[in-house]
DNA sequence: ACCTGAACACCGTTCAAGT
DNA sequence: ACCTGAACACCGTTCAAGT
């Protein structure tokens, strides 16, 4: 046992480091893979920083914006390597999108958040550049390609996000059964393409359906003109 | 003045008219219109059918299931018309996704709650019909117009939702200007095809790229063959 | 400039008890 | 079966006052 009343605590443990953005996010991050991005509260955070809620306000905005920068720091596990591998464009294009999509999936809840308020510090930079990069080694006229790329990670992140719901809580899963289950009851006289196409509607898992969804819009982005209409 | 102490209210305004799941639809829709999303939660609408919270989770099971059955009353007012008219698939298929479209642009925050909890009632139904049927006019394959149709309903949402959170609050529309700013300011040694496309990458309002986005999509959907890899 | 206590104005959901 | 009061366990954000 330590003896009584040493001055120990007060020199080696300062209990109260003081605030800086970096150390408020690289806490929300812990936190978050600790207790779900549902638990990264303004409060629950301040509480783990030994501090009140109004105290965080001066380095973020708002509780979107700490979310943001939580993915933005996730985002720093894409795997980029294939921009500078060799094989197809393609192929190494769905290669990058399908490893930001694992990250998502894995974090499922920040996909949603990250639909709302997007990161925009360098790792999400990196993975447009890489994105672009690749659409332009594969000839995607530059106009064509600015928007694409825009229309994949959107894909991408909106079906984590969907996902995340349905992991996350058995009534988002229930919702998604009621679905399946309408789709397949629906009389084929009111919907006839839904009742003819029942089992493909919902065959795939995600991933499958995804890494279809990654070449379609990459096919089309490729051979749609951005004529001004 | 009524004379004092008359039973009129007793009698022509009953109190408290019996809780139905209708009823309730309706009355959520109503504060929607008139307090938007935010103010749709199970205690306001508690207050306003005049009963407490706890008699709501009878016949809605959550909050989410609460906010998607109002967007299925308002999908309602998708115009489907373009099916049956006559002229190219694409174009009315492209009309079809941009009534679509409005009514989220309309109802913004409806649009993120669609991602999460996506309705699954007659008006949807009608719409997915919608779609399928005008691909299985364009020849596009069963298989590929089954996992299209999720795809173009999802970036449509997807948009809707992005521009509804910029709409609501001036936070996430500084967060959409930072990333605006960010784009323009890389250094091309880091981020090359991001400096070369800085114009390209941010140009056009969410109506024009998302009318690429459907002619892209459409265009990939029918193209891109389902093969098992 | 930075930090904070305290307050304002809310939430979703559950559950035992009533009718 | 349906409805409810009351409680549990939380929220985001602001602002005047302190250091």
């Amino acid at each position: 046992m330590a003896p009584r009343n040493a001055p120990r605590s007060r020199r080696e443990r300062p209990a109260k480091p003081a605030l800086t953005y970096d150390g408020i996010v690289a806490t929300a991050v812990r936190l978050m893979k600790d207790e779900g991005l549902r638990r990264v509260t303004m409060r629950r955070l301040a509480q783990e920083l030994d501090t009140g809620p109004a105290s965080l306000y001066v380095y973020v905005a708002n509780t979107a914006e700490l979310h943001a920068a939580i993915l933005e720091e996730l985002l720093g596990a894409v795997d980029l390597t294939p921009v500078a591998a060799p094989g197809d464009w393609r192929d190494r294009l769905a290669g990058v999108l399908g490893s930001y999509t694992e990250v998502l999936f894995q974090h499922p809840d920040l996909a949603h958040s990250a639909l709302v308020a997007r990161p925009s510090g360098p790792n999400y930079l990196a993975l447009v550049e890489a994105v672009l990069a690749l659409l332009h080694e594969g000839g995607v006229p530059d106009g064509q390609a600015a928007w694409g790329v825009d229309v994949l990670l959107q894909v991408a992140t909106a079906t984590a996000a969907e996902q995340s719901a349905r992991d996350r809580d058995a009534a988002a899963e229930d919702e998604h059964l009621a679905l399946v289950a309408a789709l397949r009851a629906v009389p084929a006289e009111t919907y006839p393409r839904i009742a003819a196409l029942a089992g493909d509607l919902v065959s795939g898992t995600p991933e499958q359906r995804l890494a279809w969804t990654f070449r379609a819009v990459i096919n089309g982005a490729r051979t749609t003109a951005r004529t001004t209409d």
